[in-house]
DNA sequence: GTCATTACGTTCAGGCACTGAACTAATAAG
DNA sequence: CTTATTAGTTCAGTGCCTGAACGTAATGAC
């Protein structure tokens, strides 16, 4: 019962996704290259293509110019007119939204600042519905399709409900948040999402590694884990909750969640101020950048913890690599080393520790990319939809 | 070029696992009822239920009764004739075998005692071969085939290749068990897998529990981490490494694995032992018996510390149960109390903690269980393999 | 005992997706 | 202009699933 029984339908849709995911891989191949590397015969290459570009998601460019003799190829590459991704990210002093096309190009953006701590849901999710509005007129006016929405929410997100169960920064409980935007806007098909979550696939997007652990250091510590080129959610959507695992066993401060010596207590962005002992984190670059003593040592500090409690992420789900975010990338050339050293020492195996290439944004776009993944994940369920109006 | 194209076969593929796993979760089941509940033709059933019977992994029982008018069903169930898993464990002082039928029953088992330490890998791989053939011995006696062959170790195994890379307790490096154990039994379909992760299979295969870690505490610390029935393995296959996770951030003991303050320099068979101040596990559990109090205290604080780290475990990974194996299974009356006191402050969902429902030869379970679960995820292809022959 | 009823399982034409071979299309080189 | 070469399409053929009709086997009312 929970698995679907397989048909010719299984078949047509398994290939269209493979088809589909070998054009974005290599855009401008032709059909006969698709065969080839598919395995698949030219002639169903001919017709999953064909259905592909009836949907819009592909689209066939001229044909190439080619050395030597034979007739030229028609290059087909994911159509920009294909449907495109909208995310919203739910910040805690801004709202940021993104509306993303098939290859990840960026065709609307706008970021709204804004203090939403303790503001009450409703609020907030009527001006997430004005985003949203917003982007979709923008899709409209460049005549592409709206496929999907993504919210990120610096949250716990239940994985089967969708619900947002707590988001402790934002002084949220138990929202729907899919279901409050819909009747705002309107739109069907809003993906509720972790924050942390959400930015490791805009990682996961512009780096192309398959397997890697992002943490970002905010508010609260998030830590968003990509396994083979998927979002690893684990069972109830709470995986990556790196915050409180405990890094001072005894001795410890109390954490907002309750225990004593969680890795926010000392990893955390105040905690870092704080043994810093300045008041923001531009305060603290500009004394990093002299070398001020107590601020190098501080942040060296809390990256060698957050390097061990990282350490024990490895260990335990064997990722190859870390990718620093948020509060960690601005401070990245004075966290590398320490961290690098942690995971040294307790690590048998290789590890990676790269800066992140977003700035603010990661969550907005990993949500916009996650609703455009949905429908490069099974391009021709979105192809049906298409074809039923 | 990394996914196989799809075609009839893969909805034969599909649905032949479909039906079995139906099959075996409700043993007795008529064609009809198997229609209804996969959501196939009945058509369809019954080819599929012929195949399977044809390959000996299903078999047909006698018209069972029936209350009220109509045809009496045949009841389907996963045939006892049907091929069998050979599950051989490499254990520090033993070698354990078990021939496992699709159903799960021990139709051959044997244990022989005998310390493995620093023992060449030659010697011990002779040993299994000759084991492997007792128990093929045992099958061929018994009419039934040996559908897979699965080798337990107590080290970092790669998935890719199978490669055991290093198993410190045994003194081992750099070995190709399955290509010697094959060269040795000449035969084929030799899976090697960490001791830890197979255990973890014997108790899904027990416990029916779909989302679960088990730790158990040896020389070292293993975790074999099952999520949505199947085994998590990581990246390259080294997932779980409990042991050498951080617990005493200053001031720990020095870890063989050369870093300071790991899980196992605290909670480990022999740091509990020298804790409690005694000799044995059966030292230890006598006095624990009379509740000396040296010794309770020294398994709550490995527990605590245990119950700490298993806590970042599973905020990490948001897995909803702990299954205490091997030596944490004797020690689980003394211990629960602790992992549940430590876990209750750091995870915010509620834990199961279980005791494991096995003793000694677990991994040799497991690893003819794996086997054997191989067959049940594709049993076409196994169908296909009798066929050619 | 007979017959209507009920439910299980099989048979068979029909549809759908992929395949392979033959075919058309387009292009460069000689 | 012809030949060689590569791209893409057409079409008969095959395999698997489906749904309806049918055969089968049992119950229970008369």
């Amino acid at each position: 019962m929970s698995v679907e029984p397989a048909g010719q339908h299984t078949v047509r849709r398994l290939n269209a996704a493979l088809v589909l995911g070998e054009i974005a891989a290599t855009p401008g191949v032709s059909r006969a290259a698709l065969a080839a590397r598919t395995g698949l015969a030219k002639a169903t290459v001919s017709t999953v293509v064909d259905r592909l570009v009836a949907a819009r998601i592909v689209a066939e460019g001229e044909p190439m110019r080619r050395a030597g003799p034979g007739r030229r190829a028609s290059g087909l590459a994911l159509s920009p007119l294909g449907p495109h991704g909208l995310g919203v990210e739910i910040g805690v002093d801004y709202l940021a939204c993104q509306l993303v096309d098939l290859a990840g190009a960026v065709r609307f953006q706008r970021i709204t600042a804004g203090d939403n701590r303790n503001r009450k849901p409703s609020v907030v999710l009527t001006a997430v519905a004005r985003l949203i509005k917003a982007a979709t007129r923008a899709a409209a006016d460049a005549g592409v399709r709206v496929g999907g929405i993504g919210v990120a929410v610096p949250g716990l997100v239940e994985q089967d409900t969708g619900l947002l169960r707590v988001a402790p920064n934002l002084g949220w409980q138990e929202v729907d948040i899919a279901r409050e935007v819909a009747e705002r806007t309107g739109l069907e098909r809003v993906e509720v999402g972790n924050e942390a979550d959400l930015a490791a696939v805009a990682e996961w997007r512009r780096t192309g590694l398959a397997d890697f652990v992002r943490v970002s250091g905010e508010i609260g510590i998030g830590a968003g884990i990509v396994l083979d080129n998927a979002l690893f959610r684990g069972v109830r959507g709470f995986a990556g909750e790196l915050g409180h695992v405990s890094v001072v066993p005894v001795g410890g401060d109390r954490c907002r969640c309750g225990a004593d010596g969680c890795l926010e207590t000392v990893a955390g962005q105040e905690a870092i101020l704080r043994a810093a002992g300045v008041a923001s984190i531009e305060d603290l670059t500009t004394r990093l950048s002299t070398s001020d003593g107590p601020a190098v040592a501080a942040v060296a500090g809390a990256g060698r913890v957050l390097g061990t409690a990282l350490a024990g992420l490895i260990n335990v789900m064997d990722v190859p690599a870390v990718v620093l975010g948020g509060t960690y990338a601005v401070l990245e050339p004075w966290l590398r080393e320490p961290v690098l050293a942690a995971l040294g020492e307790r690590v048998a195996e290789p590890v990676e520790v790269l800066r992140s290439a977003w700035d603010t944004d990661a969550a907005a776009h990993g949500a916009a990319t996650a609703a455009v993944q949905a429908i490069m994940a099974d391009p021709d369920a979105f192809a049906e939809r298409v074809a039923d109006q």
